[in-house]
DNA sequence: CATTTTGACGCT
DNA sequence: AGCGTCAAA
């Protein structure tokens, strides 16, 4: 509470850089002939047109937005040109972008400043030092006298600037000379300004790509000025300007308050504007929102906010996903294999890139599911150390085969496959592989099943508890109790699985060895206020970030194994390995790769052998097949080994329990429906509650429906 | 069932 | 660990 109010928070100076329309420039850096002209990149072509997912300012200005398909594009504006993202099999893929995103991170870094990756294309970036040190610099010549700071300012820096709440930043700057007291603030902002204009001219220089920015005392202010002004600008914003600023800005605006929580803000508390959470005290704030949150709420009404910026350029985790709407919806075990095999292959190509770039090993699998009927779920298991696209989607795989018996076949609208838990690598080849012998599999694997059977042919009670302890299988043991315990052995699976099923009892520590060496960091919780007035940024020391930071980015690890092998063009050091331009090239290159890593799979079914491609439509076959049996009521041919009758059993229980929490998830339809909230732009609520005080089932929605 | 594909983080 | 929220192109 009082605390609050004695902690300093306008002595930092913090810069939010964003690039302007991002996949756009870089589809125009590629080809100049765009730009100047209309256009937008869209994924996916097939359904309406694709989606639009960026949109340049030529394309704005003829009413072009985001949201839009490919055909209301064309629509609103005939002459646009729509690039399409890249596809690799058969999915979107943003690897150019997330290579260009590299690009200006490693331009930012060369300024020597904390800078945090906050997406893409945007990156935090803390000043506080820089900007002190500029300051002793320039005062060491003449102590005390701030108003001979200014004029060593590089004004070519300040082009395109502008100040909150000033007609120009001359002007601005102008006020700060003639001022009696030394704004000392303001002094701070314009120096961190003069540097965000080198920054950006930097990287204009070295990527060719522009960018706006915002320049503030903290992150959430830097992030909501950068977009005030744009492309291609910055904008200033002295502490004295947070009032102004406030009364014009819609709470959903803000970052962290375009969803639920700022629904929350306008429904019941009636904060249209920033400007109106003043009203409150921080009491009344945390006494409906929580502690945490009221608290930042109210030191955001006084334009404060302490989150730190957090020295972070790389990723926490690499994966992808897809939809499969409609027709598309994926209605077999065999597709749904299929497409986590593509998502494996993407993944571990990805994997393998950054292993070379940053010498980690992600420890974590997680395979997400959605289902037709909303329901979603996901699952994790240790990663495998071998990065091995085969390996990994077998993994993936087993996870999926667990969810089937649990759940039943329902048709899949959304697979995703997520790798995490980085930690650096021991480079001590020797050792890695030995010690990568004792890692194998802790996924699922047949280690697990093995045993499983055991305790099934034991007549599964409490006894049995004792001999399987969840806690000797592993991570994976956990995560669909008994149902995927029952499991036999499936011969289908065997062919990517059986390697990590050798010896099963060989060696008594097994997983249980690996489990846990997690790092902690303890992460700064979102709202928390984490650090002291007196230094903002955590120092850059001993962590991973501080290696990532000073780590060339052309340095690779030799000892990698290059499993495919580049054609053509040798391959080139890390960041420039950014394939793209001739986009026919491109995908003829990766198919290459795929069938190279993927070789020939088998048909499980009839045996038959095709390449992964041909799999599919081999595949859907058979899935014609069983689709022509399911509608006369035949049993399906090969889908469980298990008596009917538990299957069935099995598969009912879990599809009610389904079927409840659909229900329950979606408690009003289509339509705006019964809420009294307006604006409300979700239309699910979940569980979610900002309320911590009561455990039971206040979610936010539940303050704007009838009061009870 | 249509933005889709990401990614970080909070809550429990 | 699993789910939910929020955000960005």
């Amino acid at each position: 509470m009082a605390l609050s109010t004695f902690v300093a928070s306008t002595n930092r100076v913090i810069a939010l850089v964003d690039m302007d329309c991002f996949y756009v420039q870089v589809e125009e850096r590629d080809d100049p002939s765009i730009k100047g002209t209309p256009a937008a990149v869209v994924q996916y072509k097939t359904y309406k047109g694709g989606g639009i997912i960026a949109v340049n300012y030529e394309a704005r200005a003829k009413g072009v937005t985001r949201n839009m398909r490919g055909d209301d594009a064309k629509a609103a504006c005939p002459e646009i040109k729509l690039v399409r993202v890249p596809e690799t099999r058969g999915k979107a893929d943003l690897t150019k972008y997330r290579d260009a995103g590299r690009e200006v991170i490693q331009v930012l870094n060369e300024f020597d400043c904390c800078v945090e990756r906050a997406s893409i294309d945007e990156a935090y970036i803390d000043l506080t030092e820089a900007v002190e040190k500029k300051l002793s610099e320039m005062s060491s010549d003449c102590e005390l006298d701030f108003s001979n700071t200014l004029p060593s300012l590089d004004m070519d820096c300040f082009t395109g600037s502008f100040v909150m709440g000033y007609d120009s930043t001359e002007q601005w700057l102008e006020a700060l000379r003639g001022s009696e007291m030394p704004q000392l603030d303001d002094i701070k902002l314009a120096i961190g300004a003069e540097i965000v204009g080198k920054m950006r001219e930097a990287v204009y220089k070295k990527t060719s790509f522009r960018c706006s920015a915002g320049i503030a005392h903290n992150k959430v202010l830097a992030k909501l000025v950068c977009g005030i002004n744009k492309p291609n600008k910055q904008t200033v914003l002295p502490h004295k300007s947070v009032p102004q600023l406030w009364s014009a800005t819609k709470v959903s605006k803000v970052r962290g308050l375009g969803g639920k929580l700022g629904d929350y803000l306008i429904g019941r508390l009636g904060c249209e504007n920033m400007c109106d959470l003043g009203k409150f005290t921080e009491n009344e704030l945390s006494a409906g929102l929580g502690a945490k949150t009221g608290m930042w709420l109210y030191r955001l009404s006084q334009g404060y906010d302490d989150e730190a910026v957090t020295p972070r350029q790389l990723p926490k985790s690499i994966g992808c996903n897809k939809n499969f709407f409609g027709p598309e919806a994926l209605r077999t075990k065999e597709k749904a294999k299929f497409w986590i095999t593509q998502l494996a292959a993407e993944v571990v190509e990805r994997l393998q890139r950054d292993l070379e770039m940053n010498n980690r090993k992600a420890k974590s699998l997680t395979l997400h599911v959605k289902f037709e009927d909303q329901n979603a779920l996901s699952r994790t298991c240790g990663a495998s150390p071998q990065y091995n696209p085969e390996r990994l989607a077998a993994d993936a795989y087993s996870i999926m085969e667990k969810l089937y018996q649990a759940l039943g076949v329902l048709p899949i609208n959304s697979l995703g496959l997520i790798a995490s838990k980085f930690e650096d690598e021991i480079d001590t080849s020797n050792y890695t592989k030995i010690n990568d012998f004792f890692k194998t599999k802790p996924c699922s694997s047949s280690v697990l099943e093995v045993e499983v059977i055991d305790t099934d042919s034991l007549n599964s009670d409490s006894s049995t508890d004792k001999l399987v302890d969840s806690s000797s299988l592993g991570p994976d043991s956990s995560t669909l109790g008994i149902s995927g315990s029952l499991q036999k052995l499936d011969e289908n699976n065997s062919t990517s699985t059986s390697d990590t099923v050798k010896k099963p009892s060989s060696n008594p520590i097994e997983s249980n060895s690996i489990v846990n060496p997690l790092p902690s960091t303890s992460i700064t919780s979102k709202h928390a206020v984490s650090h002291s007035n007196t230094n903002v940024t955590p120092k850059k020391s001993e962590t991973s970030e501080t290696k990532e930071h000073r780590k060339p980015f052309f340095s690779f690890s030799v000892t990698a194994p290059t499993i495919v092998s580049p054609r053509k063009s040798p391959r080139k050091p890390v960041a420039a390995a950014a394939v793209s331009s001739n986009e026919e090239g491109s995908s003829k290159l990766t198919i290459t790769k795929v069938t190279q890593v993927l070789a020939v799979e088998e048909c499980e079914r009839c045996g038959k052998k095709f390449s992964p491609w041909d799999m599919e439509t081999h595949k859907d076959y058979h899935a014609a097949k069983d689709l022509y049996r399911e509608i006369n009521g035949m049993p399906p041919l090969d889908f469980d080994l298990r008596p009917e009758t538990l299957r069935k059993k099995e598969i009912e229980q879990a599809s009610a329990e389904r079927a409840a929490k659909a229900a329950q998830k979606r408690p009003r339809g289509r339509g705006k429906g019964s809420s009294s909230c307006s604006s409300s732009k979700r239309g699910r609520p979940m569980s979610a509650n900002p309320v911590p005080t009561s455990s039971q089932s206040k979610t936010i929605d539940s303050y704007f429906g009838p009061k009870s």
